[in-house]
DNA sequence: ATTGGTGCAAAGGTTTTGCATTTAG
DNA sequence: CTAAATGCAAAACCTTTGCACCAAT
């Protein structure tokens, strides 16, 4: 455990669910030499040690900090990456009738649901010609 | 429409999900001119005009035939993919939860259930030494 | 001393871009 | 004829690898 390995980590937790990239430029103001490489080396160990979850998009990897069962709520429009927990009950159906219908032993699921956050649906009856923020996500 | 075309469409739905590497293989057999772009290209249309779903895993982008809402079954021994629609209702009760819940207005969803398919499971006690194809998911 | 982390540069792989040529409608 | 598709090469990106150096036990 080393203060890079600590920044690296912290910047998970505090940005929404990063990339490496976005990582690497978050801790570069507290370590300038450090390169991108350490930082998919921190990130790699990390995720094998079952503290992160890598989330693959189009455009980019990004890290989850939650590893626990959950879905993504993803803003199509603002591509903010919000964890909505509120599908315990959901997942445990599927992972029965997984079984039932497809002899399919479910090990671990990833649920992502695109749409509109409740910010930016109220953005568009107040300013339809509000900027959107280009989507990060594909 | 062109015949080039014509073939990539035909490989996307024969192959199971595959990625665009793998229908450049599957169509260099019968095209031998064709470029790794012209796939490219081709299939960024086809996905754009709402033909063909995009599913970027950790190793790469593969192309889902299927655009109507359904899980995704991705076997972490053989890597295969399988589509299940047996959950249309829990996708409905999610789109409901999602908005009462976050004030989330949901447009599109995906679902990827990762565990061990029936025919893996069934090699899994009949002969353990079995060699496992390794999978092509992250 | 040995293990592991860091930093740098280079390599590998995937996807996109630019442009000239050919083809379809 | 006009617009689009193709093929080729090069570029842009993201991620990994190799290796030397440094730090910690």
């Amino acid at each position: 455990m080393t203060p890079q390995r600590l920044a690296i980590a912290r910047e998970v937790l505090v940005q929404d669910h990063p990339t490496a990239a976005e990582v690497y430029e978050a801790v570069r103001d507290r370590f300038p030499t450090m390169g991108l490489a350490t930082v998919y080396a921190t990130l790699n160990v990390m995720v094998e040690r079952g503290l992160l979850r890598p989330l693959a998009f189009e455009s980019a990897v990004r890290f989850d900090a939650n590893v626990t069962p959950h879905a993504n709520l993803i803003c199509t429009a603002c591509g903010r990456i919000t964890d909505y927990d509120g599908c315990d009950d959901v997942l445990r159906t599927l992972r029965d009738r997984a079984a039932t219908d497809a002899g399919f032993e479910l090990e671990q699921q990833r649920l992502d649901l695109y749409g509109r956050c409740a910010g930016c649906m109220a953005m568009d009856v107040s300013a339809s010609d509000r900027g959107q923020s280009h989507s990060p996500i594909a």
